[in-house]
DNA sequence: GTACGGTCTGACATGCATGTCAGAGTCAAG
DNA sequence: CTTGACTCTGACATGCATGTCAGACCGTAC
């Protein structure tokens, strides 16, 4: 498929696709006209590229991750050891992350809750 | 307290705390010298922000729950209503960011996992 | 008073993820 | 052919959180 129903299909933007592909996170082969062509894949990696992002990894660091090493079937192994050490505590940093976020749920279901109680009237049609 | 204090106490570089300050997130008061004077309570406030602004609440945002809404009981109410909407969404997307964190982790604890088992040798001293 | 550490302001700089724009080529449908 | 939608590259721009540096002041300890 081409980069734009990638796109379509993964959420991100073509823009962001070719950034991807710029730090080596894809691998698309292109047409004789110079076009990028996913396989269907791809679509899995760059889902998973997106997730990884999220939680606060680095694109430049994924790139060791995704693409070459993590294979279609979901995780490869092996990886070297620096990197090894950057997941973990990458992995430890998650936990706090999960459980700050969930405190930062509970506040705002605090404060939302707040608002409901003191609202005039929902006033809503 | 002083800032650099304030810094310690709190983990937040004296140069984000004057940050916050430009944003309005807090209001330290100051000495005949111009040097900012923090209360007590202002640790929990800097807590609060540090914490919804890793939630992804953008530190501009903040400025109109934290500090004047926000009393130091936890939270006063009465935001205005586009507030409240951008706060109610936020809400909704921390559950979301909540579970897609969950997902991270495990990718990441499988991947961790899979180079235990893979290492030549725990070769830790 | 001298010195040293903390502080003040203001500006410049950086990293990262992203957007947007321009100029040029591609390609399928009519 | 011609047109319109899509793609390509490369550059410029933005938003946000942060760091760092300079030049000047404050204050306490000696």
């Amino acid at each position: 498929m081409k980069i734009g129903e990638l796109s379509k299909r993964t959420g991100v933007s073509v823009r962001m696709l070719r950034h991807y592909e710029e730090l080596g996170l894809v691998r698309p082969q292109r047409t004789a006209a110079g076009y990028r062509t996913y396989g269907a894949g791809d679509i899995g990696t760059i889902k998973r590229v997106v997730l990884l992002n999220k939680a606060g990894l680095e694109l430049r660091r994924l790139r060791h991750l995704i693409g070459c090493e993590l294979g279609d079937n979901g995780m490869r192994t092996q990886l070297c050891a620096p990197l090894q050490s950057v997941l973990a505590s990458k992995h430890a940093e998650l936990a706090r992350q999960i459980s700050d976020l969930r405190k930062s749920y509970k506040m705002l279901s605090r404060l939302l809750a707040a608002q409901e109680l003191s609202m005039p009237a929902p006033d809503r049609r």
